[in-house]
DNA sequence: CTGTTAGCGCCTTCAT
DNA sequence: ATGAAGGCGCTAACAG
């Protein structure tokens, strides 16, 4: 027995079965949930009951079909299994939850064949989508745009509404706080070559320093993983930096592994900051890291994204989501030489 | 420019235009694509040809209308960001994809009233559903599972298809590597109370401990957090046990920082094991792991969900996916008392 | 305020 | 092997 007092669900309850019950048309009972405001309360109040008892449930795809919107919308990431997605992608799936939407998920797979593969899939059956890191060529994303309510997370592209979740602030007060404690040289173990938020810690870096008059030294992970990060520590120790900063808080995991494996005390002799503060505070040692707010992006993007589906006219939304240093444990004064 | 060579796909490219184009019936372009083998393979072509270069795409809901299935499978889990479940979510996406699925996805946030709505929600919806981790009460699971295909994981509910991923092995196995290194007291940390999970740990570490003779300590992370962890230590060094099970890495990885801060080392002093390998190798210091075939059971759960759908009976499956002890730092010989 | 009348785009017997 | 006709369940003018 479940715990509402209403029969269970009889398949093949339609808004037809509803009205005949209760002697009224099919367009009374249909009213009577999409547009109640039409009918007298009395009627909708009925009509409600008679559903709720009858076990009525609205079939989606029927709905679908005649007004042309599904109430679902699409969330494509490269890699859910990746840290930094699951907060958007959570926060993303809320947002919509909110708004009566459900939110159908794709993984890319970091491929941009297979996330051209799902965009086309989803297109046809969703009232927008959500794209977050897109691995896509500039003009497909606008193309697609064009087509559909398509929001961008972390990816700029002119005339597509976008959200980003810029650490160029939190870059900046990362390379302060490491000259405060007299770093002179800095490394920056970058991630995913050519993706735009590699792009732009880059040159929040490359500013910084150079404003600070710090000596940096530009590496890559390769992969752009933990095992990436492991590798990219002889890197490091060749280029006589004392602070690195990281693309991500996962490539800073495995720096700081590859330093361990060396001998390399953190933060006595070299200080690591990562980046996203997803699974920062959740490891030992307390990663100092830039902290980004990726719940909010997801929560921003879909709401963008339904007044969009909603018939709002947006021009050329841009939103751009600040960040901060966190202090924990691996960063300290700079060595004496 | 797209790189396809078919135009765009212009809204409203119907099987109607496709068989007007063609001089044929909408019959035979809708067989076209869902059932070729009546047709004349060179008709086939024919259409598809005409179909491609006008930019058709199906309507998804007007075939989900026409055959009551929706091509789309619900998963809900408690927590996205809970990184137990990605590696869970992404098996699961890419199954389905595999298979020409889309996946709704939903986060209770550990609530079974939200559960419950999701549930209802995508009930209407989908052709079947993956629950994971369920916090719903039995009788109700039985009840949704009575109605649509649904398959469990993680939550052992006879009569209804279900995979488990299984601790017990790993545990056992976790449990004779502590005694050999000599460890007479250990302390079992555990997490959500009452979840399936937890208490298949708690049976498995019960039994293995009696069976070696070492004294066993239940404690809770409350909340099953990373913070729950820290807190845990108290306990933990207040039943002068030498040694640690978690119930997963990221309690293990709170209970690491708790005794850190309380100038314990690991594996020194204490040693300690987590449970999921799913964070444990991309953190420092390297967490000696229970590994969990979490990937598998989402495909699998996939797999069956969508037999299921296909129409297949499935009397009573129950999946049981085993585990392993990896070895990796955090586990060290017992200290001399 | 409520009923009538047409579809929405596709699939599917039933004929041919 | 293909066409004709009806219906899936709901919404949306248009009347009244």
């Amino acid at each position: 027995m479940t715990s509402t007092s209403s029969g269970r669900p009889r398949a093949g309850t339609t808004i037809g079965v509803i009205a005949r019950e209760l002697g009224v048309s099919r367009s009374t009972v249909s009213r009577a949930f999409s547009r109640p405001d039409l009918l007298r309360p009395e009627t909708v109040e009925r009509v409600r009951a008679a559903a709720e008892q009858l076990g009525y449930e609205a079939n989606q795809a029927a709905r679908a079909l005649a007004t042309g919107r599904s109430g679902t919308i699409a969330l494509v990431v490269p890699d859910i299994a990746n840290p930094f997605f699951p907060p958007i992608i959570r926060a993303a799936q809320a947002a919509a939850d909110g708004r009566d939407y459900c939110v159908m998920l794709g993984d890319s797979a970091e491929n941009p064949q297979q996330e051209q593969r799902l965009i086309s899939r989803f297109a046809t059956q969703v009232d927008g989508l959500v794209l977050v890191s897109s691995r896509l060529p500039t003009a497909e994303l606008m193309d697609y745009a064009r087509r559909r309510p398509v929001v961008l997370v972390n990816r700029d592209v002119s005339n597509v509404p976008r959200v980003l979740i810029d650490s160029t602030t939190g870059v900046g007060e990362a390379v302060v706080h490491l000259a405060e404690l007299g770093h002179k040289r800095l490394a920056y173990v970058g991630g995913t070559a050519g993706s735009w938020s590699d792009q732009q810690r880059r040159r929040a870096v490359t500013a910084a320093c150079a404003a600070y008059g710090i000596a940096l030294t530009m590496l890559q992970a390769r992969p752009a993983t933990y095992a990436g990060g492991v590798e990219t520590v002889d890197g490091v120790l060749a280029s006589r930096s004392s602070a690195i900063i990281a693309f991500d808080d996962v490539i800073a995991h495995g720096v700081l592994a590859g330093l361990a494996e060396r001998g390399v005390r953190v933060p006595d002799d070299v200080s690591v900051v990562g980046c996203d503060d997803v699974s920062a505070a959740m490891t030992y040692p307390p990663l100092t890291t830039i902290s980004l707010r990726c719940a909010d992006a997801g929560d921003i993007a879909v709401s963008v994204l339904l007044d969009l589906v909603g018939g709002r006219r947006v021009t050329d939304l841009r939103c751009s989501l600040d960040s901060k240093l966190v202090l924990r444990a691996t960063t300290g004064p700079a060595p004496a030489r």
